[in-house]
DNA sequence: ATGTCGCGTGTGACGCGA
């Protein structure tokens, strides 16, 4: 089985883009964040035509996630049950009976703000509901734009963000919680690239530079990690003409 | 270091978020 994660920043924009690279990735399940589309502008047809299933939830302008998937997805919840949102920023499902749960994770813009508050808040909901999700779904992928850099090594210059978000240390605390959970990050299961990202800024040449950071995560419960047998960061979308700022991060389990 | 995108407003430059 494969299951995939891809920033589109905006599916009006990138729908053909999302359409193409199914077409060329056969996945099980892939989960899209930043839609940036009201529900009922949601391009189910074209979707459905491409031979997948999907769910859905957005909102206008920012943020919005969807849940791609060959066969229909089962129970689906959408944000974090017990945290009272505004913003459409998940969506879980069970596929293939695993539970996936797509995220697109607050972004913080800078330590002082209210908005590093709100994702600080929004990280202590989603590890609530994240634990009983676990208990009753032993097989569980979560993935998404986590917003956060694990370690250093994700970072192309950890001295220049110093200070920042995605990488502070109560980001990364956050991050360690989730896979204290039970939970094992896929891409740091096999030997990778140095200088390995999934987020590019698109100003100041940062693809072109690899001035990058990898924010894009996927992981797996205990109980598929021993099944994981590949987890790549498929860069080559990154230099399409009008590519995503983010690149599709994808998983294989046996 | 903030040089790029995408969106919404409201017709075109600008503010916002990333």
């Amino acid at each position: 089985m494969k299951f995939a994660t891809w920033n589109v920043n905006s599916l009006t924009v990138r729908l053909p883009q999302v359409i193409d690279w199914l077409a060329a990735n056969p996945v099980d399940a892939l989960v899209l964040q930043e839609t940036k589309m009201t529900d009922d502008k949601f391009p189910t047809m074209e979707i459905g035509a491409a031979g997948y299933q999907v769910q859905w939830f957005g909102q206008k302008t920012y943020n919005g996630v969807a849940l791609i998937s060959k066969t229909p997805a089962t129970d689906v919840v959408k944000n974090i049950t017990g945290f009272a949102d505004d913003q459409a920023r998940l969506i879980a499902g069970t596929v293939n009976g695993i539970r996936v749960i797509g995220g697109y994770f607050p972004n913080g813009q800078a330590l002082d703000s209210d908005k590093f508050v709100y994702k600080m808040a929004w990280l202590d909901g989603l590890r609530a509901w994240l634990a009983n999700e676990l208990k009753a779904h032993e097989k569980l992928v979560i993935m998404g734009d986590f917003n956060i850099a694990p370690e250093d090594r994700d970072v192309h210059d950890p001295a220049a963000w110093e200070g920042m978000t995605h990488v502070s240390p109560q980001e990364r605390a956050h991050f360690q919680g989730l896979l204290d959970l039970g939970l094992v990050d896929a891409y740091r299961l096999f030997e990778q690239p140095p200088k390995s990202f999934s987020w590019w800024d698109y100003r100041m040449l940062g693809f072109q530079k690899n001035k990058g950071l990898r924010i894009d995560h996927i992981l797996v419960s205990n109980a598929l990690k021993g099944s994981v047998t590949a987890c790549v960061i498929d860069r080559q979308m990154r230099k399409n003409p009008q590519p995503s700022d983010h690149a599709p991060v994808i998983v294989t389990i046996a």
